[in-house]
DNA sequence: CGTTCGGAACGAACGGTGTTCTACCCACGA
DNA sequence: TCGTGGGTAGAACACCGTTCGTTCCGAACG
């Protein structure tokens, strides 16, 4: 009642009658639903948008227009545009696979299920960035932690250290996937980007090595890689200090 | 000459001449620096509008009107917003101390670098959120990751960890700087928060114990402790799992 | 000295944004 | 049948980043 309005019963309703072959019941006059505006009809139609052009795309005049009416009329239905950004993030978290927690695998499951949710954040583009603007609390982003908090207490993370890592995880994942999705968006680009790169390339190549040396020297080691695989990185550096702070290395017993 | 415009000689020759007690060479007439417009002179105004109101107050016209001007007046010293806020953040990395680098502490000196890039970023409330939107490349900047890279080295961590660790760790400081910034944010508008943090309790008090049970056992876990302290939990993580992956535990000897 | 010229300053304007106000319209309950 | 209340939507408000065209000024040149 209180967290939200989550599916309005008349909106189902709606939805089934448009979807049935028209049995000509009660007069069904011309068109039953020609006002067919509602909160998953929205949503539905800012995924889309979102999917094509990233979150700056997502403006309530673009949603309203996809939709062939005004942006004013979004508001009947979603609080402000911050509401509607928050259910398309929860929506895209729906998407990430959640494993059924093996005691026996925690450490592999619950890398797999970062990894996953980084992929899913950046089938959406830069949606990443509304995660690390408000804390995520969504039906689907709930789940997610769920689990992610069940393997951890399954590998013997300590309770308080399994709970902070959560939130550390979750800021990390989110961060790598706002990079990314930056980096992918400059990749789009084509025309300007080999310029800028190459720029960037010679700027760094040509640091002064008397100011940054160790800087300079690692260059090489700074450029490897793909993106996901310092993503990894990251993750294992993170799960490995956990597994350190587990009382059981594996199973739930201390 | 590349990388950009750095600081252009003509902005140095104008400050020295206007500290110099004035002597008049060549008919000095009125005030030689009636146009008073600089680079550096925007970044100053742009610092005060941003320490006071954030990135979203930083805005052209806003700048300008700082400046007693038009917005337009600043597209000839700096080339658009994106690059007047990679100044900004760059001007904030200058405020960041940094470390002599000792072997014998590096992972307390690590430690505090990256504690004291946060706290400088909090300084300037959303500012990390620039960070997050492209690769800090800044000579400030710079500076920072060379002390890192060479804080990493002195601890034995292998090149290619202490490479790929800066931009984990750069990734992460900065997540959890924009988390911070957003905290303080809501804890600003006091009338509305008390309300909002309370639904919040509330909302997660209220939480189904059947379908997270995790979750809901771990909730005075979840919100226990400060920022801080949980973004130093994250770090200490981090330098764990970096400690085992360094050849020699201290030195730089093998 | 006068003139030219190049770059800074800057008002106006363009096309966008989120949001609110205010009518209107229409299906429903009385 | 008649209100009426809530969804619809156009217009408007106050912003935003950026560009255009003009003005203006200081320095260099003839």
């Amino acid at each position: 009642m209180f967290y939200p309005r989550t599916v309005s019963a008349s909106n189902r309703i709606e939805r089934v009658e448009h979807d049935l072959p028209e049995p000509p019941w009660r007069t069904p006059r011309k068109q039953p639903a020609r006002r067919s505006l509602s909160r998953e009809a929205i949503v539905e139609a800012a995924m889309g948008v979102l999917r094509k052009e990233g979150i700056d795309g997502v403006s309530m005049r673009r949603v309203a227009t996809e939709l062939s009416t005004g942006a004013a009329s979004l508001y009947a239905h979603v609080a402000n545009k911050d509401e509607l950004v928050e259910l398309l993030f929860d929506e895209v978290a729906g998407e990430i696979p959640l494993p059924e927690p093996d005691p026996a695998r925690w450490r592999e499951q619950v890398m797999q299920l970062w990894v996953d949710s980084r992929a899913a954040l950046l089938r959406y583009r830069d949606i990443a960035r509304a995660a690390l603007g408000s804390v995520p609390f969504g039906p689907n982003a709930l789940r997610v932690t769920e689990t992610t908090l069940q393997l951890l207490r399954l590998g013997g993370v300590p309770e308080e250290a399994a709970a902070w890592s959560a939130d550390v995880v979750g800021l990390y994942v989110s961060a790598s996937a706002v990079e990314g999705a930056m980096r992918a968006q400059r990749e789009e680009g084509h025309g300007q980007w080999d310029d800028k790169a190459r720029q960037t390339r010679e700027f760094l190549a040509a640091l002064p090595a008397d100011r940054f040396p160790v800087f300079v020297s690692l260059l090489p080691h700074l450029m490897s890689g793909t993106e996901e695989e310092r993503f990894r990185f990251g993750l294992e550096l993170l799960v490995s200090g956990l597994a350190a702070l587990a009382t059981g290395p594996r199973g739930a017993d201390p």
